[in-house]
Order: structure tokens, then sequence, then C-alpha cells
DNA sequence: TTGAAAGCGCTACCAC
DNA sequence: GTGGTAGCGCTTTCAA
């Protein structure tokens, strides 16, 4: 039961213990008949490699961490995230931690940050322990180009105008906006209802929205809904809240303005960030897939990247999703 | 730069690394005053233990392992779940890692695995490598009662009695049911199921029953309701499938069967996994809230009490969460 | 109450 | 192409 160290592996074969862990990272040094013959003797004796050890010596940590902000947990966009970050994390041998909203030490190499709000301590705590970090979707106010630092997002205008496109060509004239309040809001939102009113002025109309704190709940929705219905009179509605398109529905629907299917004539519906449970897969809502699991694999890619080679200032990519889900 | 370590504490305190070591763990080894003197050092040179090395020596590996199979992804039930475990493991000191669906090696001193089904690759190797796990919500066909094992589950008969009272109590005499097919669904699932026939058995009435694949899709959702609406005649509908019950709304809405709010006469919906953005504060919906979170922080605090004290047989847990959301 | 020394398992460096 | 040795930073044992 006792695991099986590199020195038993050593000592059953034959051989020193700097062969045999050579052979088993591969570096080429040795010749390729006993690479193949430790790899055989290291898969039938069970061989697993100390992680603690390896990191101590290596001085690194084997593993990556994401930090997704207590306000964002209850939407499955984050889920699909991390599963994409668990997947890059893998890919690479590392293995991938879930910060806690109190972290103070960052056991790991390197850290993604998703749709953190400006002022989150548990970002400040890993820019101060010069953490290499990779933002996804955020724009820190402050970011010193010494920091090994990259930001990776979606370009929501991109988004929007497929958006308004489509329900354009599904011919609405005045459409709708509701999203979150521009003060506390994540860097997505205010960039999506940026993109809302520069897509509507490049269609020449005015943009009609309605915002909403971030701890809204069922009533406020409703009576933001019914002042674009009623007052704003719109034709058309961009959901710009995960999660939140689904209900509207009904709201619509009370509020005497039903949703159309989406290839029919009528009143649409669309949604910025689609939770598949509820609104990928609806034939009322235009749905925009964000592919969030890949979003989280180039993220750790990305991470991967600046950790290996720490750039000069700071890198800036973007995650471009297929967005309509057909 | 270079991290501070042990030897560069006990350096500038002019006392031996034993000591430092000692005094930090706080073993009570060393008297009071000096126990002070190195804490206070500590955090003055910004001392942090590695990780690594303590790992090496200590025999551990300072992590827990969470493992949410592919299936359950979509959902924010397991996020919150996720949480609760991560802020477990941080309070016992430990880091959490997301164990990826290919997992093959854990370097964790344990892990939780939640809902999975039975034939799980990853969960067949956490067994064969002995693990300690904690299965939460989940009956593994075969557990040998020598591995380190145990259960924690939430009482579905409770949830669901809970459930059929109140919808009893607000008039309801042919009460639906719609799940997920009993062939290949999770522990819970099969649960609640049995737990609704159970309960209507009890109140002397007819459990009408609808099923769905896993993979299915809305039109799939829509006939199975359209069956209990028009041929069961159902007069409240309870929903065990996650994220539907918002989308069940507009259907009946269409079926000539609407809602009513929860607090009066008419159709009731209720819900037995709750998802917080879109059911949970639905006025139209009775929405079970299973307190997730806390569910994960239980499931390892279960898990680290069978690290420390490896019991005997297979230890059974209850999880009971406070499920009425008024 | 404190210290010295050994050693966890691995990889980097240098020698052959 | 292979082996010997040192040492990563820590905790454990044994000795004072």
């Amino acid at each position: 039961m006792a695991a099986v160290t590199l020195v038993d592996l050593a000592r059953a074969l034959g051989l020193s213990k700097t062969t045999v862990s050579d052979a088993l990272i591969g570096s080429g040094r040795v010749s390729e008949e006993t690479r193949k013959r430790v790899a055989d003797a290291a898969q039938a004796m069970g061989y697993v490699s100390n992680k603690a050890a390896r990191s101590l010596r290596r001085r690194n940590m084997g593993a990556l961490g994401l930090y997704i902000p207590p306000y964002a947990r209850a939407l499955s966009f984050y889920m699909h995230f991390a599963f994409g970050a668990v997947a890059g994390a893998s890919a690479a041998g590392s293995d991938l931690t879930l910060h806690a909203s109190e972290a103070r030490q960052f056991h790991v190499d390197g850290a993604v940050v998703i749709d953190a709000l400006d002022d989150d301590p548990v970002v400040q705590r890993m820019l101060d322990a010069s953490l290499p970090i990779v933002f996804a979707e955020h724009s820190f106010r402050s970011l010193s180009p010494d920091q090994p630092v990259a930001i990776i997002e979606i370009d929501h205008h991109e988004v929007v105008d497929f958006v308004l496109d489509k329900l354009r060509v599904g011919g609405a004239k005045r459409p709708g906006y509701i999203g979150l309040d521009l003060g506390h809001a994540p860097g997505w939102a205010i960039e999506a209802h940026h993109a809302f009113e520069a897509g509507c002025a490049r269609q020449g109309i005015a943009p009609r929205t309605a915002t909403l704190a971030t701890d809204h709940d069922e009533r406020d929705l409703f009576r933001a809904i019914e002042h674009l219905v009623k007052e704003d009179r719109i034709d058309a509605l961009v959901v710009g809240l995960q999660g939140a398109a689904a209900v509207a529905i009904p709201m619509l629907q009370q509020l005497g303005q039903p949703v159309a299917q989406r290839d029919e004539p009528g009143f649409h519906l669309a949604s910025l960030a689609g939770d598949p449970v509820t609104e990928l897969g609806s034939a009322q809502i235009l749905a925009m897939d964000l592919e969030p699991k890949k979003f989280g694999l180039s993220a750790v890619e990305l991470l991967i990247e600046i950790i290996e080679t720490p750039p000069k200032g700071i890198v800036h990519r973007r995650h471009r999703p297929n967005v309509f889900l057909g």
C-alpha cells in the first residue's frame, strides 16, 4: 500500500533514479529503449510521481487557480467556464484550485479571474502577491504593466450587433434593452449596454433601456419590463441579465405582449447570456451561446502562456464565440 | 522577492528552525512568549509556509477534491454546492481541487463526489486508488466496507411530503409529477420519484407521473406536460427537473391552465430543485431551497472526519435543508 | 523549553 | 547515454 517511489522503480530496473526521472519526464536524455522500459515498469508497478516532492524541487505548485466572485456564482455560465478551465489545466498537467471568497493564500502558479468587480479584495491580494493573473472579461482599473497579467474578453459589440441585426431583419423598429445598473456592474454588462446604444445609433433609432440593481427581485424586473412595453412601446426586447429571459416570457404575456417564436413575425425576445437549462433551446428566445466552456479553456491557455514566458506589457486577447444558437 | 523561508525567520530571530516551526504550528512546545515573537516576525516578514515542503514532510496533499459529473454541470445547484465545499476546505486549511472528467490522478487527501451515476469511470478510479470519498446524494452499487467511504444524502421523502402537503392544503386533488427516466437517472431523481408515488399513496390518490430522457428538449417537455394536463387532468404539478419550472409556466398558460400565485387558489406549480436565478423568488413557483451551499459544506466536513479517523464501516449522514423558501 | 540532524521524493547539476 | 550528489523547505525524532 505504501506508494511506489522513483527509487523503488530504479532499484527494480537496475537504473539510477536520475535516469528513471529523465525517462519519465521525457527530456530526451535517455535512449528510447530504456525510456520505454521505464514507462512500462512504472505502469506495471503503479508508480505515481509524488506531487509534493516534484513541486518542492521544481519550485512550482502544479496547480492553477480560478476565482469566481460571489455575486456571480448563481449562474451556470460560470460553471461551464470553470469546467473549460479544468480541462485546460488538466491538459497541461496541472490541477485546478477553486478559490474561496476569503482566500488569503494562493498555492498556485497563476490564476484566472472571471468577471471580478473593480474592488474585489481577493483579486487585490492576488495582485499584491504578484501572482500571474488572467482577467477574463474584466477591466481592473489600474494594472501595473510590471505585473504578469493578461486580459481576455468577449467582443460584446459583435454579439450585440448580431442580435440587433437579427431583430431588425425580424421587423423590430423599437428594440428595448434591460440590463444591470452601470454603477456597480461587471465589465461585460457595461460593455453590452454601451454596445446596444451604439448599435441603435448605427441603425438610426433611439435606444430604449432600463436597468436594475444587482440584487433586484422579480417585481423590479416586472416593473422595468412594464415601463419598456407601456411607455417606450418597444417591439422587441434584448435581455442583458442571465436567466431573466425565461422569466420575462410570462411577464410579457401578462402585459399583453406575447412573445413570438424565433422564426415567426411578432415581438421577439433575445438573451445575451443564455442559460443552457432554461433559455438555449427555447423556441421563443433568441439566445446567444457565449461558449463559456471554450472561454474558460482559452483563459487557462493564456494563463499558461504568461506563466511560461512573462510578457513585457499587458497582453490582450479576444474570445470569439460562435454566438448564434440556431 | 524570493520567498521568506523558515530558516530566514529563524536566523532573524536567533532561534532554530525547529523552534520556529513549532511556534507557528502551535504544538504547545514553545513558550507563549517566543510563540508570539515568532508569529509577529512571520507576519512582519511576510512568511508563508511552503506548501510543497510541508506536504512532502507530512505526507498529505493539503487539498480536497470535488468531482461533479459532466451531465450535471449545467445546473447552478452544483455551483453552490461547490462553493460550500470550497468554504469547508478553506476553513480546514485545505485547497479545493476540481476534478476533470478524464481525471486519472488525484493529488488530494480525499474527495467529494456529487450525484455520480453508477458507472462513472472517474469515481471508479478514485475507488481503485482507495481515496477517501464522500458520496453526496448517491448510491454506488457495491461499496466495499473496507474503503474509507461515507454517504451524505438529502431526505427526498421529507421534501416531497412537504410539497405534497402544501399542494393538498392549497386544494390540489390530482397532483402530477414530471421527472427524469428512472433508467439512467441520478439517485436523487429516482428517490424523488418514488417519494412522490409514496406520498400520493399516503394521501390515497393516484400518482400521475411523466418522465423525460436526460437529453430531452423543450418539445419533449411540452408534450409531457400536455399529456399530464389533457389526459391525466392534473390540478397541480411537481417538477423534478431543475430549471424546468420557469419554462413550464408559459407552456401551462398555452395549454389553457395558467399557474396561480403561490398563495392564491388555482393551479399550483412546485419545483423540487429551485434554480435561484429563475425559480426561487418567483411568486408563481413553490420552490424548494435544498440549501446546496450548506450541503457542500457538510459533505466536506464529513470528508475531513473520515480522513482524520477512518471509520470501520460506511458512514451515513443526512443533509436536512430548511426547504421552504417563503 | 530549545536545538541538531535526518530525511520526505524529486530534479538540477556535474561528472563520466 | 547514464550515474552520483546535493538540496528544495519543512517536520519529526532524538538529545540536551
